[in-house]
DNA sequence: TATGACATGTAACATGTTACATGATTCT
DNA sequence: AGAATCATGTAACATGTTACATGTCATA
């Protein structure tokens, strides 16, 4: 049981789904690929932990629809209430922002012009995203549901940071800005 | 030239430093630990990207102090200009928040205890650092010279980010509470 | 007519983690 | 006396990424 295998654990606690949803859905909060997940799911069905129900399509591959068992849903429990291991962060654009200092300007403009548009791209997609669950909780004529409020509050989080990242963003530019000079003596040192 | 070797670069791009010193510093932007970090140095200086000055000590190993080659400075360059691939993430915290709407109070409570723990460590700790890179700054009489720029601005953001994620917490505290009642009826169907 | 979504899987390779290995000095 | 810091390294194992493999349907 690695920490995939709880976060696939994770999302079928809400609904069954195929390894083809779950890819798509734990991108959101955690990084994979189908060919880390499919095989996973093989062996936590093999161990008991998930069961899958066979739903035959035309023309495309049979769908695996995965649900928890009993056991599965035990072993989620004492995973949720162990102890938490740290976040691994591994972002290629801090590496280069630590190096801002040794870079011309126009470099930096384009590299801090990369990150605002990522930003940007980030806020509409989690904008989407909560009005999609709140439309979803219409239907219901309630406020999110709990099926949903995993889902709700991961995402209003990650929309919050990227509101943060927009203004941080300028920050750096302006302190960027008011250092102009002594950067580009720096250059010619 | 995976990325964590331009990470490397980055940091030897402000003052030359020993493995040991590369893997305290690195850790602050990016995970890693000293068992990737010694044979990748090996290899950068095999190739002529970085060089090493060897530093005798008594009692510990000799040190080995790596700076930047010209080569390497040109890499650098190269890599900071070229196009920067998405952030890779995985917090297992997010994965078990994920599931906080099927977990019961007592469970809940201490999940977002724990984190708030963590926030709370991340605060103290990115503004002990930034107190450090201001005082710094003092001694030579300026506000925050260009060696340090990078290191300021990253840990003014993750800052930023964990005070964010404190408010974020208790945002999520109200939200569950107000859903008290829901939550316990679906514990028991 | 070409791309993307749907849907599953394997194989080769790259990368990351943990444990092992050594050993002096300083702090508790 | 025992743990933490400094300082480097290797080996075994776990995990992640990329490419290969197949095939239909809908959309641009």
């Amino acid at each position: 049981m690695n920490k995939l295998s709880y976060g696939l654990l994770s999302l079928l606690s809400t609904e069954p789904m195929t390894g083809y949803d779950l890819t798509l859905k734990i991108n959101l909060f955690w990084r994979s690929t189908h060919s880390a997940i499919y095989p996973l799911l093989s062996e936590l069905e093999e161990e008991g932990i998930i069961e899958l129900t066979l739903i035959k399509q035309n023309g495309k591959p049979d769908k695996k629809l995965y649900h928890l068992t009993k056991k599965g849903e035990e072993l989620l429990y004492q995973w949720v209430t162990s102890e938490t291991s740290d976040a691994v962060v591994r972002d290629e654009m801090t590496l280069k922002l630590y190096c801002l200092k040794c870079m011309n300007m126009d470099a930096a403009d384009k590299l801090l012009g990369e990150l605002e548009t990522k930003y940007k791209r980030k806020v509409e997609k989690y904008r989407n995203a909560i009005d999609k669950l709140k439309s979803r909780s219409e239907e219901y004529s309630e406020d999110i549901p709990p099926s949903l409020f995993g889902a709700y509050i991961l995402t209003q989080k990650a929309l919050n940071e990227a509101l943060l990242g927009q203004k941080w963003c300028e920050w750096v530019r302006d302190l960027y800005a008011k250092k102009d000079i002594s950067f580009l003596t720096e250059d010619f040192n």
